[in-house]
DNA sequence: AACAACGTTTCATATTATGAACTTAACCCG
DNA sequence: CGGGTTAAGTTCATAATATGAAACGTTGTT
């Protein structure tokens, strides 16, 4: 190999990593020879990263299938992150507290490059289903939490985030930067974002910054569900609860 | 260093995981000098760890103390082992019922290696906490699920796992390999475990194996909660509705 | 102002990671 | 059956890569 490492003497461990992030939840499940392939690794290389990633149980192989799966050191590292984020730990029980009162899903998001990344989630009654999707990230430009974080930053910054041009996912998916840069104003303007259809077809989704002491905006609150149930006149209502939320959770960080 | 590693070039990977291990929840947090000395590596060799680390955002620096915590990736890493976990999956549901049911804490869990990994949890409308201690572990033989896990190993492979002396929690922690193999009988014979204060003072729990369509023990299922509320007299109420989740959730993996 | 402590960079060195080629095992399919 | 195909895993010579001692720069402390 000749080309250069973003960093001397690392080469090993970034390619170790990459081998992890391959298991995504599309591909769960790799076998050596189509992995080696993908991430374009000789075999032995891939065979020997996996074997060091599999001693220490990062990674795992089925029982029955012999293919290589994630293991449960990583389990362990997932949940010691969430529980040492102040700032998911600060937000449970005003999270849980918006789920109740509206019924619907309740999400906690921070931005991570051109993505929301899912903290925490709470389930309304509505669904029977417990943070599914904690861990998961969404495009910031077609959801409401991405929409606030990113309605904090400068637009230069967002020139050198987001991709162009926007992926879109639904008819109304914003694709453009004019678009883009007029909802961003007017979700600083209103206070909250609204993603109507704009992920999913037949989803809505409402969110609220979350500041910390400083005023900066850190996280995002949302509340998502159907379409079906939140017609456009509880958009009011429920926009105002979700505020509330992040407001409470504002204070709590001392804001 | 002259060291032979378990497997030849996997150094510096499995440095690199050692460091990721380093972020407990005791020490979320490390600086640059101690870090190194907790792992006894040299200090260039850490921050060229923890720079590789960084770059891929499994590790992240702390904005305001510039210290190094566990990064997104890591919390999208372990979103995709539980996604990726079908026993979780397909408990879920179950899971779900029992807390509600008894209004208490229910569990899943995994033996690995001497330790109960929690891979799923749903708080009773007791607690408000939601999923806090998921991907946590705890000593198997000090837990109910723990001792419904160890009772299907063979005694050889006991001998093998657990440390000896066996830690103490508590005064009714059991420490004895005498007293560990009669209480694991007792598990086999009565179809669920109990641990009452042997973790912790004023804990109990109970447990029930969950098996798969080969009849083998799988995983888990437990109710935890104060023995406070769960007098003697709830104790085979409660054991008889964890034994029913557990059977549901073994009859859905084919049993 | 001198010192101390820590993060970061440099660089010569050889240890360690690499990949081409090989071995082994399982599995088709004629 | 049995010869052929594929994929997992192993070996080993090679040099590229990780290593750590020492130097550097920056910040905070006495």
């Amino acid at each position: 190999m000749t080309t250069t490492s973003p960093y001397p003497g690392t080469q090993s461990v970034v390619r170790a990593i990459s081998v992890l992030k391959a298991f995504t939840d599309e591909h769960p499940e790799w076998s050596l020879t189509p992995l080696a392939q993908e991430l374009g690794l000789n075999k032995a290389t891939t065979f020997r990263l996996l074997t060091a990633l599999e001693s220490e149980s990062l990674i795992m192989r089925d029982p029955q299938s012999e293919k290589y799966r994630l293991g449960p050191a990583i389990v362990t590292l997932g949940g010691r992150a969430l529980r040492a984020n102040s700032l998911r730990v600060v937000s449970q029980g005003e999270l849980q507290a918006l789920a109740a009162e509206t019924n619907e899903t309740a999400s906690l998001e921070v931005l991570h490059g051109k993505e929301a990344l899912v903290l925490d989630e709470i389930a309304g009654n509505h669904v029977m289903t417990g943070s599914q999707s904690i861990g998961s990230r969404w495009p910031a430009h077609a959801t409401s939490t991405g929409k606030v974080l990113l309605a904090a930053l400068p637009e230069q910054r967002l020139r050198q985030v987001l991709p162009t041009p926007m992926p879109s996912y639904t008819p109304h998916t914003i694709t453009s930067w004019d678009a883009l840069l007029r909802d961003l104003a007017a979700t600083r303007v209103r206070g909250y974002a609204v993603a109507r259809e704009e992920l999913e077809i037949g989803l809505l989704a409402i969110g609220a910054p979350v500041l910390n002491h400083d005023g900066q905006t850190v996280a995002a609150v949302s509340i998502a569900g159907p379409t079906l149930r939140l017609t456009a006149q509880r958009e009011s209502e429920i926009a105002a609860l979700v505020c509330a939320c992040a407001a409470r959770i504002s204070r709590r960080l001392g804001l």
